[in-house]
DNA sequence: CAGAATCCGCGATGATACTG
DNA sequence: CAGTATCATCGCGGATTCTG
């Protein structure tokens, strides 16, 4: 598989990096790596974006409004602020229609399909281990 | 080794992760459940959880100072939170040695490695597609 | 309808000092 | 060493208002 990040560093570095890995188990990842990877993790992974997220998977191309209905709680401001940062990063497309009143459509791309999938591992696992964590909340919460 | 991930995750995680990206458009979520499960999905895809996640699956068991070391930018306030965090929720375990000086190790438990395994696919996703990423947001940064 | 702009409270987080 | 306690701050995010 092609590796994404041997577009980012030169050979010698990616080269120099594996092997420092390879011959130190207590190593961590490289640190550049780490921190855009995390960066990345960090946008993606909140709140309200993987809620908008999993609303456009199941339902496709939606509106403003639309989605600010189905997203329970979310503020216009958090919306426009999260759809906004999601375009940024390419995993929705926005789509205006010049008519009065304005239409605005939003849609995942391909790149917001696959992180939508990636996460549903995550998803699953929420939901297979929902009463585990909770049982482990009871037991913490009443421990001597 | 051509890929980092293969340090941090077993070959048949990856290929496993990689083919459920490749493969699941979506997973069906019981409604009655989702805030619960989004509440859960909130609190462990916490920037330093998965920081911390991350660094148990490698190392396995670490002292609180270890730790502190290795998760670079994370106060000790935040650690020690995080950490009640992650034991509160059954994803760590907390040992305490009666010595001087104290002598406290954190491990991860199997619901905290079945949660690493589940971020699997997160981070094959974000390494992969990080490129991808960078080339949106400088193309969104640029737009007309 | 889809936002932009503004104000503002408060919780999250950092820094520092202290302790068993 | 592994925290706890306290104080200060800073920005997230809610509420509201305004507009093309």
């Amino acid at each position: 598989m092609e590796n994404p990040l041997q577009k980012r560093f030169a050979p010698a570095e990616i080269a120099e990096a594996e092997a420092f890995i390879d011959t130190n188990p207590e190593a961590p990842l490289d640190p550049r790596i780490e921190r855009l990877v995390n960066d990345l993790i960090g946008r993606v992974a909140d709140k309200w974006t993987l809620l908008v997220l999993e609303l456009l998977e199941e339902r496709g191309t939606l509106r403003f409004t639309r989605i600010a209905e189905q997203v329970e709680g979310i503020s216009q401001k958090m919306l426009t602020q999260t759809l906004r940062q999601m375009e940024r990063d390419g995993l929705v497309i926005r789509t205006v229609h010049p008519v009065v009143p304005p239409r605005v459509e939003y849609a995942l791309t391909p790149l917001g399909n696959s992180l939508s999938a990636a996460f549903c591992g995550v998803w699953v696992w929420a939901e297979r281990n929902l009463e585990a964590v909770e049982e482990a909340r009871r037991r913490f919460d009443t421990r001597d």
